[in-house]
DNA sequence: TAGATTGTTAATCGATTAACAATC
DNA sequence: TAGATTGTTAATCGATTAACAATC
């Protein structure tokens, strides 16, 4: 069993994994995050009554590559049989369990503005196993109101309302100004994960994931390739420093977006 | 006519780099990225009268490593003083040049759905050079509303709004069965960049990119690691192929969401 | 068997990081 | 000058890709 590991000379040996027997090396995170789209792919052939599906079927529905779905699939365990391909059945079973989606998660939504409503009234939410429990608002004038037969509660009622429904998900859809102290009361009422829709950045204890979701800086990635692609293709800037402030920008201070926000922990 | 590649989004092509003299090497996808964040960062800065900022400084305010910073900086040109930092004017200019956010950029938003209507009214929108010039919507209960002042529009008229406002970007937010065919009529019209929030893969010929935003991938991935914290930090999945389909998913039909899908085109 | 497709390897690519010489 | 901070290098890490042996 004592597989001997080979050691370069005077090189400092890499963190070991401790791994028991049986224990998978850990999935990567560019595969997590594929997993929820080869799912969706994979739910959809279920329904269409498929029952089987090649890498490269699945991988051009998810819009990859071959060679990359039978990686990340290959990380899970094997589950394809060569020469055939792999069982829907068995690979929706397979990613939801890894995605932990075989029990429901309790999530609250702090902050039901336009997005907050949106959010709330999203279908995709609950059909993913994902529960609105409870959604809390500073403003006096939206509690009482029902979004989704689900009612607007304030502020003060943060704590119990995550102590009470055993909440580890918080969604923030606060302003900026907002979300850091939004975030603070989640953490440390017991919130493990938090999908930021606020913009600006969060900081959180070791452990705690923070996912941001970010309009703006969307569309602003979207608007660099623009202007590659308007212009003769030549670089925009010149090398000399610009001309001051052209462009009219703000810290900006409602809450929206998208894009890869950072993850703050590890693994405790 | 040539016939046009189609090129599923998230699979790029090998980019091709013709560099005169005088060019810089592109900047890198990552760096990209962080832009809007940074520029995000020290447009607060200057509202608040700071003219210098540190590496340092800004990379804690913007959640990234000092290194990052730099390096990410000197992709751009050197814009900062050896044992001095930079000018924070110079930098929001530098950044907002490279991001094409010089000219404004209209945009047509499709699908006035909860999103849709959320979208509309988000502030950051316009405050960073996007003008919803338009809104679109296929439901006839909907045509003639306003939001924000902007009146919905049938589909029917979507090429002609496109070409009447020069529009270049587009934002999808359509259930996700329509998604495709919006698209493709958006392409047909002039469209370049696509901001998704339909569940669902588009596909657009090569030089059109494509953003996504998917909720349920987001929340999906906090729930992975969400299974990987509550339970003993084990495992969940066993090796041997889980009993069959325990969890409810659905296709899901309705648009929202976040993660990143890639981008479709290179530099044309 | 012959054809198809997986699982895995090794090469490559791009991004991150640490460290430090350059220089204000 | 002495202290601070950039710009850049080289090492490292993680992800992608191509290719193909294994095997159904």
């Amino acid at each position: 069993m004592a597989e001997p590991r080979r050691v370069v000379a005077g090189v400092a040996e890499p963190r070991r994994v401790v791994a028991g027997a049986g224990t998978r090396p850990p999935v990567p995170e560019a595969t997590v995050a594929r997993l929820p789209l080869y799912l969706r792919v994979l739910a959809a052939l279920a329904d269409s009554g498929v029952d089987m599906v090649s890498s490269d079927t699945l991988a051009s529905a998810a819009g990859v590559t071959s060679a990359k779905v039978r990686k990340d699939l290959s990380q899970l365990g094997s589950y394809g049989t060569r020469g055939v391909g792999y069982h829907v059945d068995v690979l929706v079973g397979c990613i939801a369990a890894e995605l932990g989606l075989t029990e429901d998660r309790s999530v609250l939504l702090v902050g039901v503005g336009n997005l907050g409503h949106a959010l709330a009234r999203y279908g995709g939410f609950s059909s993913r196993g994902f529960r609105i429990v409870a959604l809390v608002d500073a403003d006096p004038r939206r509690i009482g109101e029902r979004v989704e037969g689900i009612e607007v509660r304030p502020l003060v009622e943060l704590e119990a309302v995550v102590s009470a429904n055993n909440i580890t998900i918080g969604v923030i859809c606060t302003p900026a100004g907002a979300a850091q102290q939004i975030c603070d009361r989640l953490v440390a009422t017991g919130v493990t994960s938090i999908l930021n829709f606020a913009p600006t950045v969060l900081s959180v204890p070791e452990g705690v994931d923070v996912r941001k979701v970010d309009l703006a800086v969307e569309l602003q990635i979207l608007s660099f390739h623009e202007a590659r692609k308007r212009s003769d293709g030549g670089r925009p800037t010149p090398l000399v420093p610009a001309p001051p402030v052209p462009a009219p920008i703000d810290a900006g201070s409602g809450a929206l977006g998208t894009a890869a926000q950072a993850t703050g922990g590890g693994r405790p």
